[in-house]
DNA sequence: ATATATTTTTAGATTAGTCTAAAATTTTGT
DNA sequence: ACAAAATTTTAGACTAATCTAAAAATATAT
């Protein structure tokens, strides 16, 4: 509608490479990484490559990895900022739950109207943070600052509040609603087991819950102001 | 999500032999007039066609035009069900008017996601018919039952209520918006001139209105219970 | 340092959807 | 009824995105 110069497929490609490169802090994303992201193999990630970077999207010398340039980041930005709208639409207005939300989202982030996108924004009252807790950008692809630390990096008694996840498999959302771990809720570490790394959680100051420390490890989380 | 074996473009194809065997009361549809509302040339029509028939979405008899069979039927309803329900959504939820709205459900129409359609529809409030006064199939294909008329049909003097257009063209759109022609209104035909067949046309009862005999032909309401 | 393992790229094919040009079929007009 | 016109199908080619297998480059490990 907007823009008829980019494939679903590029789209996609742009999206995943921002993604690895903001996990590895700004490092270069492999061919190999892509292969896994996309459910491609290797060869067809070089030769997309190729095209990106023809179109002036991506920073590519061969066999030295990626980086988007400001172009490739500007349609990366669109695409993750229309998921994550799309995604607290499914849950705040058609009541979805945060572990059902995402292949639905990863099919309508390329729908393309920017008055769409606008007036979806306006709807659902200009949210900041999508119902994993990840940053939503602007209209202008700028995103709001955040500085969450891992759960398993708080000292004990330390009371911090629940504010996203590093992993959004519905395996592990599921783990945390049946745990009652939701957004906003406070969390204070109340030991940490010599045996298995396990924790045990004090939950909004009432319930004592434990859980692993690979769950520990991917609660994003910030301390109370 | 729901289905693999279905794309994008036989959606297309399957929803427009749809639209255009019910314009032409069950007659079959040509490869030319497919073409046309494909933006595509013959050629390709018939290619697909042959694709269609294999799969059992339509009934294909070289030379002879295209019918749906019963599978391809459904297929078909399924993606206009989803196509009018966004257009609610877009007009009733996100405040777009009638003519804006078209292109964006042309894509929307291809999110699979059974769950999603039918929290769409609950959150909509399970509507009929569509912001074009067209009718929503429901989520087992069956269409509400319509019996429209064209104003141009209606005796002088009768009055009736504004049901739909047979026309959705943004131009056509607009131009009843600055007459204020709305579905839902009271028109009564109040004289037909004899020099350019123009209507005269009393509006909700309060004002006279003129439209073009060309308006009249495309407007489609019904008499008054 | 150099052989081995791993990663990445290239070469050559495949599929879906499209095109133009030519051939086949149907429709139309006298 | 039959020639001319129109429509439809087929033949052959193209592009985007993918694949497997082989070659090239880089990383690793003694
Ligand atoms: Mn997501
Ligand atoms: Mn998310
Ligand atoms: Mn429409
Ligand atoms: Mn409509």
């Amino acid at each position: 509608m907007d823009n008829q110069l980019i494939s679903f497929t590029e789209e996609n490609y742009l999206k995943i490479i921002y993604l690895l490169t903001e996990r590895h802090n700004g490092n270069e994303v492999s061919t190999n990484q892509l292969a896994e992201h996309t459910q491609t193999k290797a060869a067809s990630v070089s030769d997309m490559l190729r095209k990106l970077a023809e179109k002036n999207y991506i920073n590519y010398r061969k066999y030295q990895g990626v980086t988007l340039t400001a172009a490739g980041e500007q349609i990366a930005l669109g695409v993750i900022r229309k998921h994550r709208l799309w995604e607290v639409f499914l849950v705040e207005k058609l009541g979805f739950g945060w572990d059902e939300i995402h292949d639905i989202a990863e099919q309508l982030e390329h729908i393309d109207s920017k008055e769409l996108t606008k007036r979806l924004d306006n709807f659902l009252g200009n949210p900041q943070f999508d119902p994993h807790g990840d940053p939503i950008p602007d209209a202008k692809g700028k995103m709001p600052s955040v500085s969450y630390l891992k759960l398993s990096e708080i000292p004990l008694n330390q009371s911090v509040v629940m504010m996203g996840v590093s992993v959004h498999s519905p395996a592990f959302l599921q783990h945390l609603d049946k745990q009652q771990i939701t957004l906003g809720c406070d969390l204070k570490v109340l030991e940490i087991s010599d045996f298995d790394k396990s924790y045990s959680i004090l939950l909004d100051g009432k319930n004592t819950i434990f859980v692993s420390n690979e769950v520990a490890k991917n609660l994003l989380v910030s301390i109370e102001e």
